[in-house]
DNA sequence: AGTCCACAGGAAGGGCAGGCGA
DNA sequence: TCGCCTGCCCTTCCTGTGGACT
């Protein structure tokens, strides 16, 4: 889009003369459709959670012992992208802590999310953030693990309390580090003398178990909770109830909540995925100074949020992923091609950008990155008697390769 | 059935930056 | 200051593997 065509989509008028009056002034009078944007942030928790009653019960009955100061059984909660796990178990949480405060219970709640980038993606900065959590502040290195752990468990054995610990996105950390924090956290119930812990894991990957050690499975997964992916209505209730809040009155009819609820039920029924299409297309119809949202906002919507996540991707990569996936998209031929051809591409981007040239060995570690993250497609075969490589191949559609061409080319080029 | 290719990918460890405590 | 710890990025070495070829 030229610059000017920007300037008028966000509602600045071509009349307005900037040496007379401000440029603002026009953006200021115009009737806003969003009443409460905020709303529409998945990460809202609204004071009643659509279709999801079970579950909650589900999960207070089994934390309800803590009131009581038994140590509740250990539960993991598995479920996919947007169908609620977060925001259920972080409603239970504050209610928990409503009510423990005004009994006196002494209940300690943490959330931690655990594939929050350099806060609790490793043993050393769960730890970390633990210790935080209760008061405690730590360097953030330096320190042997075990420290950290003695640290921890003298600081919460202090009093008599039971402390829950909910570790978001657990499979994440564990892929990436192993289950050994798992087991020494559940293990030390048996040495503390007034805290007890339980342990709530929160994951997308059902097939995580097969990561864990048996003992820490069976003592885990004590309780089990499958949050199922939403439906178009369940959806629907979902952003109409949100949408009331958000949105001024007369900007947003109901077809457009039925369309992006329909979008999101096609694609796994991930309610974070209707929120932030509606959010959109609020926006791109206020730019275009539209009194309402129209179904064209939300088709655009849609188009922009796949394309702004994966240009996202692409921009924020390290340099060295960025000259691995030029080399990708230089392949000139429309075959798929093979992790030597990426290789050998690759060098020659480095040399003429005098960057490092990192091992084969390497460079097959993160063409695997790029593959998770969605940006290419890789598949191992075998050509038997000429060996065993990787296919790889772009996932990415023209518009987003033209984008990512624009970032890359300077770089590189 | 055995051989062989060209890698994939696991394991171990090096080097670096940064922090702590003696 | 030094030894020891961490995370992170990387290399080196090695074993494993699927299927075409002999």
């Amino acid at each position: 889009m030229e610059k000017q065509s920007i300037l008028y989509s966000y509602g600045f008028d071509k009349e307005t003369k900037t040496s007379k009056h401000n440029i603002f002034k026009n953006y200021l009078s115009r009737k806003s459709i969003f009443k409460n944007k905020e709303f529409l942030l998945s990460s809202f928790i609204p004071d009643e959670i659509l279709h999801r009653d079970k579950e909650i019960m589900e999960i207070s009955s089994i934390i309800a012992p803590s009131l009581r100061g038994y140590k509740p059984n250990n539960i993991f909660i598995y479920g996919g992208v947007g169908t609620g796990k977060t925001i259920c178990i972080k409603k239970v949480l504050e209610q928990l802590n409503e009510i423990s405060l005004q009994n006196k219970s002494n209940i300690k709640t943490i959330y931690i999310n655990c594939k929050m980038k350099r806060v609790a993606d490793t043993e050393y900065r769960l730890l970390a953030q633990l210790l935080n959590e209760v008061g405690v502040l730590v360097p953030d290195t330096g320190l042997p693990t075990d420290v950290l752990y003695k640290k921890f468990f003298n600081e919460i054995d202090k009093k008599k309390q039971i402390i829950l610990i909910v570790l978001d996105e657990i499979d994440a950390l564990i892929r990436k580090v192993g289950d050994e924090f798992l087991y020494n956290l559940i293990r030390i119930n048996s040495e503390l003398n007034n805290t007890k812990i339980s342990v709530i894991g929160i994951t997308n990957d059902l097939t995580f178990t097969n990561y864990l050690d048996a003992r820490i499975k069976s003592s885990l997964g004590e309780e089990e909770i499958i949050f199922h992916p939403y439906n178009a209505m369940q959806l629907r209730d979902i952003l109409k109830q949100r949408a009331k809040e958000a949105f001024n009155k007369n900007t947003i009819k109901i077809n457009i909540i039925n369309k992006c609820a329909a979008i999101a039920a096609q694609e796994h029924g991930d309610a974070r995925r209707a929120l932030d299409l509606l959010r959109v297309a609020g926006e791109i119809a206020e730019r275009e100074n539209s009194s309402e949202i129209l179904e064209k906002h939300v088709n655009i919507a849609e188009e922009k949020i796949e394309l702004d996540t994966i240009i996202e991707t692409i921009r924020s990569l390290p340099k060295q992923s960025q000259a691995i996936l030029y080399a990708i998209i230089n392949n000139k031929s429309e075959n798929k091609i093979s992790t030597k051809e990426v290789f050998s591409e690759y060098k020659k981007i480095c040399l003429k950008n005098n960057l490092r040239v990192l091992t084969q060995r390497r460079v097959s570690d993160l063409i695997n990155e790029l593959d998770i993250l969605g940006i290419i497609d890789t598949k191992v075969i075998s050509k038997g008697r000429y060996g065993r490589t990787r296919e790889i191949s772009l996932l990415i559609t023209n518009d987003i390769l033209d984008n990512a061409k624009k970032i890359l080319i300077p770089i590189f080029e």
